[in-house]
DNA sequence: ACTTGTTATTGACACGTGTCAATAAACAGG
DNA sequence: CCTGTTTATTGACACGTGTCAATAACAAGT
């Protein structure tokens, strides 16, 4: 920028005014013309960092996601990229892998580069986030929105997908069509959503007056290579499930093939209604409940756009409500 | 960082030499012990913006992406990831929504973000990357490498998958399986892949004494939602293909529902070849080409880490082999 | 006690910008 | 020609760090 200064004619100053368009001052036309060529004909690019560092605002929000394995983080990702544009803000992108400590570590790396606000998108091995982790973002006065997840103590805004609705209208569909032996694949109790649906398959049990039974329910994870296996238990049973619901469309797929696989058909056989519509659902035409992950990422950063706005605001939690997928892992019918 | 110095007593370049662990000077233990804990009692966390200013170092790459809605640049993004992490840089993502101005734009505040390094994922839509960009980028010195796509002129480091065999391992499994009447779903002649998979396809036939029917070639995209219709369209022939080869996942699992919803049968009426392993590809049964997108993200981002180190290596194109991944809609073994 | 050498500590500058208050120039009114 | 007023331009400081050369403290050797 000295460079263009000196090329021009006229001082930093003059210089900073013309390229900032700054319309507080007045600038003559002629000037602002031989200082536009100036820094054209030198190539000049604004140093970004020095501007952060002056300004105090680095207009980057940081975002820290278990890793893009899965199409439903890389659509939440796909979200906040959208409001950010739209803000004129970068994305600082960070993988917790999973791992607590490196969550810990790639949060504290993204408030170190000063990022203006930082989306936390729920990990499926979730651990208890709201001690350490919170207590030093929002310390630093940061603000933060917590993505797929929801601290029990209130202290910061989320946005979680409508476990609880989206559940009751999954089992509710199966409920419909006269499944009583219902079985489920659960994705454990860690993670909050896995444990949403584990208690939404009880009590839509309880409403329609089963009675719950433990032998029907097995799984921990909901990223776990042993489905199938778990498939094949229930199956195996004495008395085996008429239809079964999957915490997740990915155990629902391994269900699918373990199902096939053990020679029976569906829906005749066995029913299965998955959750958390993934791309290949639609190929196995299986029945799953849609989360909208797109718009969750949406939501999040325009939350997170107007709490940078407003630091005062109290937290809130946002709920997307998920809508149920029909195809033909059920049976047809009305 | 100056307050830390005042509450410990010392000067705040003790402070730094401290808090950056050099090795060059020495500092006694005391010394050390009291401005350790005066950092801690501050909860001081240092500013990257301002080291990274002074430094002239910010220990990030800037990412360009299409979009993250295609489970393929998902993963690379996951590869680059994985080297940066092991380099201790972070990753600036942007998106270059398959449009040639919005990509010109995020690469021009990627750079003002002074990104040490720069990889351009490349978009299915794509223009004549090479001019103007490129140009950019490299007249300010900033090392760069392309993926997924291949400029003409040389001037730069790229990944791509091994179209070529990849594409000639896929036709060379259906003639094999003695299909002599092959049609081909094509992802147009813009974008580099698609093209190299057409001129496989056209290569395949010719050297198996094949005549090229254009009749059997359709098709103008990556991404079209014609892709069934396409399909269809194959299958009205006169004389229908006894087999497809589809440029892309996509494309072929579009043409699997058609195949299907027009009352043919997989693989004894039309058998079927995609491209670019998708997660649900295993779900269809489909024959398909594992590109290794994650290793493309990998060895794309360590040739760049070795390009920061040596910015005068010469260009060189990566070439990532594929892997023909066999399944049942080609019909069972040899 | 004086020099020499070693160890600890620090002052001062640089990085590239944004911004405010101050200066210089131009201009209008008498 | 002088004064007051608007218009253009600029010098100087701040942002928070890394680093070099210089100083201060101190031990060891004569």
């Amino acid at each position: 920028m000295a460079d263009v200064a000196r090329r021009a004619g006229f001082s930093r100053t003059t210089v900073s005014y013309v390229l900032n368009g700054r319309s507080d001052v007045t600038i003559p036309e002629p000037t602002r013309a031989r200082i536009l060529l100036a820094a054209e004909e030198l190539g000049y690019r604004r140093n970004g960092i020095a501007r952060s560092l002056v300004r105090n605002r680095t207009q980057t929000l940081g975002v820290v996601v278990p890793s893009l394995q899965s199409s439903f983080h890389a659509e939440i990702v796909n979200g906040i990229q959208e409001v950010c544009s739209r803000y004129e803000f970068r994305m600082l992108l960070a993988y917790s892998l999973d791992d607590p400590q490196g969550e810990l570590e790639q949060v504290r790396l993204l408030l170190e580069n000063r990022v203006e606000g930082l989306i936390n998108v729920g990990s499926w091995r979730t651990h208890d986030r709201s001690a350490e982790l919170l207590d030093e973002v929002l310390s630093e006065g940061v603000p933060c929105i917590v993505v797929d997840d929801c601290p029990p103590d209130g202290q910061v805004d989320c946005v979680i997908s409508d476990d609880r609705n989206g559940t009751a209208a999954a089992m509710r569909h199966l409920l419909q069509r006269g499944h009583r032996r219902i079985g489920h694949l659960s994705g454990g109790t860690r993670a909050v959503p896995a444990r949403l649906r584990e208690e939404g398959y009880r009590q839509a049990l309880a409403e329609a007056g089963i009675p719950y039974d433990p032998s029907l329910v097995i799984g921990w994870s909901f990223s776990s290579p042993d489905a199938a296996q778990w498939m094949e238990q229930l199956l195996r049973l004495p008395e085996p499930p008429t239809a079964v619901f999957a915490a997740n469309d990915r155990l629902a797929a391994e269900a699918v093939v373990a199902i096939r696989e053990n020679g029976f058909v569906i829906p005749s056989d066995v029913a299965v209604v998955g959750y958390g519509e993934q791309p290949e659902a639609r190929y196995l035409g299986l029945t799953t409940v849609n989360q909208a992950p797109r718009d969750m990422g949406v939501r999040a950063a325009e939350r997170l756009f107007t709490r940078i706005a407003d630091p005062d605001l109290v937290p809130e939690t946002i709920v997307i409500p998920t809508r149920l997928v029909v195809r033909q892992s059920c049976g047809n019918a009305e």
